[in-house]
DNA sequence: GCCGTTTTCGGCCCGACTGTTTTCAGTCG
């Protein structure tokens, strides 16, 4: 969606600009607000309409009229005009951490600097030493952070930082007095990407915790070291945050830190209409300051009159409405999940025997997978021909037979071609059990294109499943070009479900998308696309997009229970003949 | 700039840490 990150960012700038300006700072934040919500929509606002742009929390009038502006004539006056008021310099200058509005414009306006570079050498020259409020250790502080800006650390994929954080708990349980502790942030909420680790915790000696978390061998630089709080950047570059709290606090400071920062703020809305104060140590009534709760989460929410919200759900995109209205839904659990329809074996690019990959489903509680092989037009992935496709089914049904309690469906993951027709006829198709359909190559087509080759396997009666339907790998190559709400009304039109693929750099459908196929009425599939068996373990990235996604069990195929699942499988084929 | 069963005008979350300060401003989350 180019168009709503090309809005997303003039508004951010806009937002920048302002705060140099020292503008009124909740108009600030409304940009900011504005911005990240339009990044996060699954569909172009060049596809809304007035109203829809309106229902966008945070777009009102003013705003609506300057997207509608930007998608008719490519440009923004309100924009143009105001970056004629202020110098690129200090705009900059706001990328370097800890260095704000009021010192990136101070530096310009005294110094005369306008790029990273000059800063730096004013730095290094001990020039800003001169400037009032400024001495040496913030003049070393900006060089660090120049530092940081060029090294550059962009988001990092929740599958990477997942299991970093969950060793670093795992090291301060074992080292550091702790009575609690927990993921918060955005890891918590489990964005598909996290710029740092948060972590809450309390401890019998804030000071001993702080001093152990500090000096973990894994800290390569300290940021800030207080009593409460530190920050520390790890040696492979992430950020973590660390705050410790009395025990009688730790769920409003889990809440608090757990954010995100629009859910607080409507929180703390609610908080102050209802003549209360919401911070990370309680909930407390504003005449008298009695604490009315704190030790845990549901205390917030409890007091404030509202039911437990998933942190999954945190966005302040409607949860808040959802639970004041009793809505909110049952979110999806990994224990809904019955089985995993996207599995290869060694037949193909796996690594495992049928057996094996049975045993490793079995373990895990599953009743059923799917094998899914790649078809034979995937030279690279030792895709079947037709031939050894049928053998692998009149082996699966001698194993099935000796299977108990558990069944291997034989499908398989079939090929898109480049120019839109399927890798296996349909008289191949309908001897297998599940048939997902997926592109492999030609990323670079046209959009009209690509959309034509996933709507064709779509209008395929024996496609079960479209598989990782946008192509993406987070922070290695962007989705192909495909016209998402054509892909969505064919697949609601034809019963084709769509798979939420759990690989960590997948996660694809995203959690909007994901969002928005269930609203339509689209089956989801959440799948772990197995090459390894403990890559079965990876099911809970998908089923974290699926919550931030508001699935419940009911939207997601593969929780069905075997003869259910075969009855909504043959439902598309006698539809289609 | 947004938003509304207390408001269509007047609100808009709140506290910790740092550095350069003789009491606090700036930045961040």
């Amino acid at each position: 969606m180019v168009i709503n990150q090309e809005i997303a960012r003039i508004f951010s700038t806009m937002a920048d600009i302002l705060e140099i300006k020292e503008d009124n700072p909740f108009k600030i934040r409304a940009y900011r607000r504005a911005a990240q919500n339009i990044e996060g929509l699954s569909r172009g606002v060049d596809e809304l309409s007035r109203e829809e742009l309106l229902e966008i929390p945070g777009i009102g009038a003013e705003l609506a009229a300057k997207i509608e502006e930007y998608i008719q004539t490519g440009s923004l006056r309100a924009f143009e005009k105001m970056k004629g008021e202020v110098p690129e310099g200090p705009l900059t200058f706001l990328a370097v951490p800890g260095l704000g509005p009021k010192t990136a414009r101070l530096l310009y306006e005294q110094l005369h600097v306008t790029t990273l570079e000059e800063l730096e050498q004013a730095a290094k020259e001990h020039r800003l030493a001169s400037i009032p409020g400024i001495g040496e250790k913030s003049e070393e502080n900006i060089l660090k952070g120049i530092d940081t800006v060029r090294r550059g650390k962009e988001r990092q994929p929740l599958g990477r930082v997942l299991p970093i954080a969950l060793g670093l708990v795992a090291e301060l349980r074992k080292k550091a007095s702790i009575e609690r502790i927990e993921i918060a942030g955005s890891l918590r909420r489990r964005r598909e990407t996290v710029k740092d680790i948060d972590l809450v915790a309390t401890a019998n000696d804030p000071e001993v915790m702080m001093r152990t978390f500090v000096s973990l061998p894994q800290v390569g630089d300290v940021i800030m070291h207080g009593t409460t709080r530190s920050s520390v950047i790890l040696r492979e570059g992430l950020k973590v945050d660390l705050r410790v709290v009395p025990l009688e606090s730790f769920g409003a400071a889990l809440s608090y830190l757990t954010g995100s920062k629009g859910h607080n703020i409507r929180l703390r809305d609610m908080a102050v209409k209802a003549g209360l104060k919401l911070n990370e140590y309680g909930i407390f009534r504003e005449s008298d300051n009695a604490c009315l709760g704190g030790e845990e989460e549901e205390d917030v929410y409890r007091v404030l009159g509202l039911p437990f919200i998933p942190p999954e759900l945190r966005e302040d995109l409607g949860e808040v409405e959802a639970a004041l209205a009793g809505k909110l839904p049952h979110l999806i659990t990994t224990e809904d999940i019955r089985g995993d329809l996207h599995c290869h074996s060694h037949w193909s690019d796996g690594v495992h025997t049928f057996e094996e990959l049975a045993r490793g489903a079995q373990a895990r509680g599953y009743a059923y997978i799917a094998l899914t092989d790649h078809s034979h037009g995937l030279g690279v992935a030792h895709g079947l021909s037709i031939g050894r496709l049928m053998e692998q089914k009149r082996e699966l049904a001698a194993l099935n037979s000796r299977l108990k309690g558990f069944t291997i469906l034989c499908g398989t993951e079939m090929d898109i071609r480049t120019d839109g027709s399927l890798d296996y006829p349909d008289e191949v198709l309908r001897e297998l059990d599940v048939v997902i359909a997926s592109i492999h190559s030609g990323f670079r087509q046209p959009k009209a294109q690509i959309t034509a080759r996933i709507v064709a396997a779509m209008r395929n009666p024996y496609v079960s499943v479209i598989a990782h339907p946008t192509g993406r790998l987070i922070g290695e190559r962007d989705a192909y070009e495909v016209d998402m709400d054509e892909v969505l009304r064919v697949a609601r039109e034809t019963g084709t479900a769509l798979e939420i693929n759990s690989y960590p750099l997948r996660l694809d459908l995203s959690d909007s998308y994901a969002r928005r196929a269930m609203d339509m009425g689209i089956f989801l599939a959440i799948n772990s696309d197995v090459h390894v068996i403990s890559q079965f373990d990876t099911i809970h990235y998908g089923v974290s997009i699926a919550r931030r996604g508001w699935l419940e069990k009911r939207d997601v195929l593969n929780t069905l229970e075997l003869p259910q699942l075969r009855k909504q499988l043959g439902l598309k084929r006698r539809k289609g003949r």
